[in-house]
DNA sequence: GGTCTGACAGCGT
DNA sequence: CACGCTGCCAGAC
């Protein structure tokens, strides 16, 4: 069992609604570790590897990851290469340019 | 247990 | 305006 922290972390990204999107540092304040938002990334991407779910995009819903993006509206990294995640928020409604996202509709 | 890493963010040059 | 460096926190090795 992982810290409340990553419980937390996992718990809050699993929350965003569909179509929505919430930036590292809003998930890590949710977490109550408002600077931990480096933290937060390293846990998904853990938590993504370790449970293989490399499924099909469609098949994404468990811990919408992609819809973790950057502050900067930028996409960031992801897992399993940044273009799958782009597409996989442009499949979201969302409208991504470069990498980035043009118009961000965080949760709040 | 100590040390390095990382899907970030902010400020400085 | 674009690029680079430093700081942060929690996890993994």
């Amino acid at each position: 069992m992982k810290s409340d922290f990553t419980k937390k972390v996992l718990e809050v990204v699993i929350k965003i609604p569909h179509g929505y999107l919430m930036t590292y540092q809003q998930v890590a304040k949710l977490a109550d570790s408002p600077k931990a938002y480096r933290a937060v990334g390293s846990i998904l991407n853990r938590n993504y590897r370790k449970r293989e779910w490399q499924l099909p995009i469609e098949n994404i819903e468990p811990i919408p990851c992609h819809r973790v993006i950057r502050s900067d509206g930028y996409i960031g990294g992801y897992a399993k290469g940044g273009m799958n995640k782009a597409r996989i928020l442009m499949a979201e409604g969302h409208v991504v340019e470069n990498g980035r996202i043009k118009m961000p509709k965080l949760v709040d």
